[in-house]
DNA sequence: GTTAGCACTTAGGCATGTCGAGTGCTAACC
DNA sequence: GGTTAGCACTCGACATGCCTAAGTGCTAAC
């Protein structure tokens, strides 16, 4: 029993499992790939892939599925990246091309993603940390009501508003400020909460509990801001490629819901030699993922955040992982400076 | 054959339906509702019910099931707004106090009223254009992109990157902020347009190029903003209470993925008397929504912003109002002076 | 206008039978 | 030793027939 022919049998099973969505048998394998002998030789063969865990049958008397772990192996050795088709990297570049402001940016990546591969496509916001904070602006809506806006160069800007814990008139609030802006404009905002700190030293003793207020709000923003947001498209796909579901889809529903879980998948996942990470069925740390697989990869300066899809274990991972490499570099590009 | 008590029989139906998800039959009304006649006088008022299109049998020998004529008698003229329960006013005022910028209390607004109703909860961002500018900023981004704030008393923020034909220094930026700032504070964002011109207008010639590029840029921000957004939560409910999907759930979220044509359908909702507005299955002018309910009300000061749910065209309607009802004016208390 | 009674319809459950796809095994073959 | 043909066996999918329970519509009496 050849070794590479063994391989060769479960990407075939895979392939063919993958397309018709049915059990794959011995006779059909033989049929649609030249493989050059007969379909009781792959019966040995698919008898040990099964052994090995790589396969099984849903039923004594039907053809063989993949399990996760053939999958695993599958992606792992056996298949090759696709490259996207020329028109498909077209369209890429210009539906991206169009946006301008990152909520749309980012929207737009998600919808394109999600035509693209058919499956649901997820895009977590971009980390804030690495950027300096450029402008910092105080607004009084109430008496006491502050709102802060936080600009950093990355062109994110992000917003919150705090009680001041006492009535604000316009003019202290303009310097306040001030002063917070010479002490921190060109910050990294990852070490906003020092520079914070000093200039709240530096306030004079009545500007001192407001000051702190806003100081909090601040650093409120800069750490927890919406980096742990994300966008979602195309989870109508989810019903649309179930017709009749292998893959129940309330509980992936319920998992995309819960942004925190999605959020803490995606940056738990190893990151691939080639670039793009992928976690297959039970691999996945949530439960009602059991059915499902995430491909993913960071984008931007340092790859941080993510870009990626979530779809039933049965998908096309060559073409699927191709094109979130590839829109994820068109979003890294669009995002640079 | 009297009158109210065929209204009544209408109600049994629906309220037996909505609660056991089954045709109900004549014998099973009498038995759980206590009309004070037999179940052959109750075969004679469905005979005459379905002659008038309010319900339908599924095959000849089942029970009857409302049609969409049958709930829309039901909501306009028998149920009477449920009250909620003080449990739940509660619940409503804790999880809306604890949020302060926008994002966040729509966010939780739609959580909460997903699991309120266990339905798919919708809220539309808050329309700008009664608000009043308050604030603007230019940031230079890099030396030919500007990145403008449009800061509204609201505590609305929306930004935006344009190019401004030219390289910027940090002074000739600042200028013209000033000279916007003065044009333009305090003006209601529905005639900012007009505004606007006129600080071009005053503009020296060199100025004049990149003061229209911004301008532009700040009349996209006001007319385009983020109005035509909105924040879904609760998709999971689709598949969970539809274990035996009377409602495919595909078609829905194609629809609730299509924003547009969410938006389009909350606007376009005729409001009711009593404050909330119902659009019941073939009723919706999309077909994708076909089976579906929509249950919607306006929030803030205008009532123009819409928060609302979708479900089955079988689903409790009575409390559904109640709780979109009571959310929106929480929602409006929240977001008011 | 209401009721009882009865004939009629139908979905759904269940047992039964048949068909075909696919397997595992054994014995022969190169 | 690896490969092949052949065959018995298993099981899901499907069709058929039958039965029951639920529910209706109608008619004649109250």
């Amino acid at each position: 029993m050849s070794e590479p022919r063994k391989l060769e049998v479960l990407r075939a099973i895979v392939e063919d499992y993958v397309h018709s969505r049915e059990p794959v048998g011995s006779k059909a394998l033989v049929e649609r790939h030249h493989l050059g002998v007969s379909s009781a030789t792959i019966r040995n063969d698919m008898a040990a892939l099964e052994d090995e865990g790589l396969i099984t049958a849903p039923h004594t008397s039907a053809g063989r599925i993949p399990t996760d772990k053939g999958y695993r192996l599958f992606v792992d050795q056996i298949s090759a990246v696709k490259p996207l088709s020329p028109a498909e990297k077209r369209a890429i570049q210009t539906l991206l091309e169009g946006s301008e402001d990152l909520d749309d940016v980012l929207d737009r990546t998600a919808r394109l993603l999600s035509q693209l591969t058919n499956q649901v496509a997820v895009v977590q916001y971009p980390h804030l940390s690495r950027a300096v904070v450029r402008h910092i602006e105080f607004v009084l809506l109430a008496p006491r009501k502050v709102l802060i806006v936080l600009i950093a160069d990355s062109g994110k800007v992000d917003q919150r508003v705090v009680d001041a814990g006492q009535d604000l008139s316009d003019d202290t609030l303009a310097t306040l400020r001030t002063r917070f802006m010479s002490g921190v404009a060109g910050t990294p905002v990852a070490i906003l909460p020092q520079h914070l700190a000093a200039v709240v030293a530096g306030c004079t003793p009545a500007e001192r509990p407001v000051a702190l207020a806003l100081g909090k709000g601040l650093e409120g923003l800069a750490h927890n801001s919406r980096e742990d947001r994300m966008v979602l498209a195309g989870t109508a796909n989810l019903a649309r490629s179930n017709v009749d579901f292998p893959l129940s889809i309330g509980p992936v529903l319920e998992a995309l819901e819960e942004q925190v879980v999605m959020l803490r998948l995606l940056s738990d996942m190893a990151q691939d030699p080639r670039g793009v990470a992928v976690s297959i069925g039970r691999e996945n740390p949530y439960d009602g993922l059991a059915e499902a697989s995430v491909v993913a990869t960071g984008y931007g300066p340092d790859a941080t955040a993510k870009v990626g899809i979530l779809g039933p274990t049965r998908m096309d991972y060559p073409t699927t992982m191709a094109a979130v490499r590839a829109v994820a570099r068109y979003l890294s590009r669009i995002l640079g400076p």
